[in-house]
DNA sequence: AGCCAGGCCCTCC
DNA sequence: GGAGGGCCTGGC
């Protein structure tokens, strides 16, 4: 089924700059599992191709525009941020590169996966936790799994996922599926909340500090200000906006800074900057 | 061999 | 409140 887009959007650094983990790429299409579907995606003139199962492609499209985020005006958030030539460099490298609006529970277990590991070791973790608990999607040789419901994932415990190689790590999903599956936290109503205080219930959760709940604000909850502070971007930061501070910011200053800086959208100016800086490499300098 | 990685948590000052 | 060390596993 194709698609017409009038938006600026390019898959491929959408699906690809590591905020989501279970697209892949086979020289063609992006195939990936979401809303318990198989679905195929590839960037074509005006617009893109779709094909899923089980699920009917127009039955689909509506969800997955959603969690695309085709819906924010991308025009918008470049003018509000487009003030510096660093920003608006990456910008013009990446253009279209969206920010993703995904289920919050996948994303929160994905980003305590991701503490004190690495894209590739990110995404092995995740697709093992899937192929274990997760339930088959799809046929053939596209079978994939769904991302298991955190009951599953509470009643695994933390031995088995340890088992699978999460580490420590696997201690943390174990409880905070627990408090998830027991509704000590609704994570879909922190949508509605305000960013201060959906950050303040996800810190509350095991293994969830500034930087993860950044990432689930910014990935999953339509918080656009999030600002998720990670070495990379810490590097960004120092290198190119912190040299001329009269004070030094240190690591736990400098979410509040970028977010007076950049403003509403300083979650779009991070994914652009850590985007740029892991694909070009952290030897940059202040180039 | 030893160090560090897209952090978090706990301890101690 | 903030600095420092430990933690699983894997890759260099």
């Amino acid at each position: 089924m194709f698609i017409p887009i009038d938006q600026p959007f390019d898959l491929e650094s959408t699906l690809h700059s590591g905020q989501a983990f279970r697209w892949r790429w086979d020289g063609g299409w992006h195939h990936g599992v979401v809303f318990s579907n198989v679905v195929r995606l590839r960037q074509a003139e005006g617009g893109l191709e779709l094909s899923c199962e089980p699920d009917d492609e127009a039955a689909l499209w509506p969800l997955l525009e959603d969690y695309l985020g085709l819906d924010v005006d991308l025009a918008r958030v470049y003018s509000a941020l487009g003030v510096d030539s660093r920003l608006r460099d990456a910008i013009a490298r990446y253009h279209g590169m969206r920010v993703l609006r995904q289920d919050p529970w996948e994303c929160l277990v994905s980003f305590i996966c991701s503490s004190a590991s690495n894209i590739p070791r990110i995404t092995r973790n995740i697709e093992s936790i899937c192929q274990a608990y997760g339930r088959p999607v799809g046929t053939g040789t596209a079978m994939r799994h769904a991302f298991p419901t955190p009951d599953r994932l509470s009643r695994a415990g933390e031995a088995p996922l340890r088992a699978l190689g999460l580490g420590y790590r696997g201690a943390y999903i174990a409880e905070t599926a627990g408090a998830v599956a027991g509704g000590a936290i609704d994570l879909m109503s922190l949508r509605e909340e305000p960013y201060e205080q959906a950050l303040e219930t996800l810190t509350d959760l095991a293994g969830v500090g500034d930087k993860v709940a950044n990432c689930v604000l910014l990935f999953s909850l339509d918080k656009l200000e999030a600002f998720p502070v990670d070495v990379w971007v810490d590097r960004v930061l120092r290198e190119w906006y912190l040299d001329g501070e009269a004070e030094p910011v240190a690591r736990p200053k400098m979410r509040p800074w970028a977010q007076a800086h950049f403003g509403a959208y300083a979650g779009y100016a991070n994914h652009y900057l850590f985007h740029d800086r892991r694909l070009r490499g952290k030897g940059l300098g202040t180039g």
